[in-house]
DNA sequence: CTGTAACCTGACCATACGGTCAGAAAATGA
DNA sequence: TCATTTTCTGACCGTATGGTCAGGTTACAG
């Protein structure tokens, strides 16, 4: 999504060229190690060494390691927020609430670090993103406890506590890539092939939707 | 456990007691400031601080910041698996999960330190406990499987993946002590009260319990 | 009381870390 | 070409941290 002309169109498109892919390459490599090594442990020096920079070039881009760390957050946490765009429009809990629970594992197989780093940020007391959790995330959270709510009103699904499914919900997806570790160890060491991530959805929307009543 | 026989026989009630009684508050307080600042955050002055002790002491009875991690882990892993006594003695899944399900919502409640611990141990690779993976998570997992799998040949339950229903309990349950924090901000800032508490034990088995087929 | 083993701790050390900076190098624009 | 802005980096610095140790104190067996 990043991708575009070779040439460059002015001098202003150039330059910021170059800021731009070494602060892509230098935020891949923090999401990696913060999620690694936790941010007590992780160094800036292994962070520039894993993008293949000496140390105070990442201090050129970002002034601070906790600059560094705010910035990998944020967008961990702009993925996470996207991902239940299926949950408005559809009209039946079995699609939508379905719908997200896919779109949630695949965020946990396609960004096992950014969840890992999410995760660790909340579990410390969350220092650098409270405000979004008291804005952002509670907005959020309440309007899809409301469609929830709505759908149990219209009769289309058990009448569960809206809020409790959703933590469930949370909780479930990302445990495979928070606790990803874990979950390759009792697959004999290997990490989940195609097949069976296709099986980990199916068992868990099967068992989320039939308990609340959801069939479709 | 590794102590030599030296120690006079009569002697060793007391100081035995001031070695256990030292070591629990060191391990106590170490428990929580892992918790809240993570491996590499925590630091031995901050340790030595809240268990109101010189930082020197603290490597009197642990050589290290390794040794002190790695039996705090080791303590929590032992309470986990105390956890599903219940389970076997059970004779059907509602009451054996159900109870599952309960008590590992307990612990989350009465250990949440431990358990960000444990997700923190886990998410950075298992540094300390990966023997621990291999052996004893592993054949207490096969374990309950083949009950989970028992009962669904009995038709007590509905067949779903006995592996991946565990996860969904482990993550449910434990998702209230790691993401504690992101909970109670979700909740006016308050912890849960003895009535909230109540109330996502009953969600959780609800959905779960409905999910299985086991509605008993 | 005395001897000894266990316990305690202030002061110290080597290292590793986050961060700085002066100045080189490269890119860009005129 | 030259001037200017941006990018880059080796060398350096102050501090915090894990860990050590010598010597003191306490508990208690005899």
């Amino acid at each position: 999504m990043n991708e575009n002309a070779r040439i460059p169109r002015n001098a202003k498109a150039k330059r910021t060229e170059i800021r731009r892919e070494n602060e892509r390459v230098i935020l891949e490599a923090a999401e990696k190690v913060f999620a690694e090594a936790g941010f007590g442990g992780a160094t800036m020096q292994l962070i520039a060494d894993m993008a293949g920079l000496p140390k105070a070039n990442l201090h050129y881009y970002f002034a601070t390691k906790e600059d560094l760390y705010r910035q990998v957050v944020r967008n961990i946490f702009e993925i996470w927020l996207h991902a239940a765009d299926t949950f408005d429009t559809a009209a039946d809990p079995a699609e939508g609430i379905g719908a997200y629970i896919d779109a949630k594992l695949e965020i946990s197989r396609r960004h096992p670090f950014g969840s890992k780093v999410w995760a660790s940020e909340v579990m410390h007391g969350a220092p650098v993103i409270q405000d979004y959790l008291e804005t952002t995330l509670r907005d959020w959270t309440e309007g899809r406890m409301a469609a929830i709510q709505r759908w149990v009103d219209e009769g289309k699904m058990a009448p569960v506590n809206p809020r409790h499914l959703l933590y469930m919900i949370w909780a479930t997806t990302q445990h495979y890539a928070d606790f990803g570790h874990q979950i390759e160890t009792l697959n004999a060491g290997k990490p989940l092939s195609e097949r069976q991530w296709r099986e980990v959805k199916d068992s868990v929307k099967a068992i989320i939707l039939r308990g609340i009543g959801a069939t479709g």
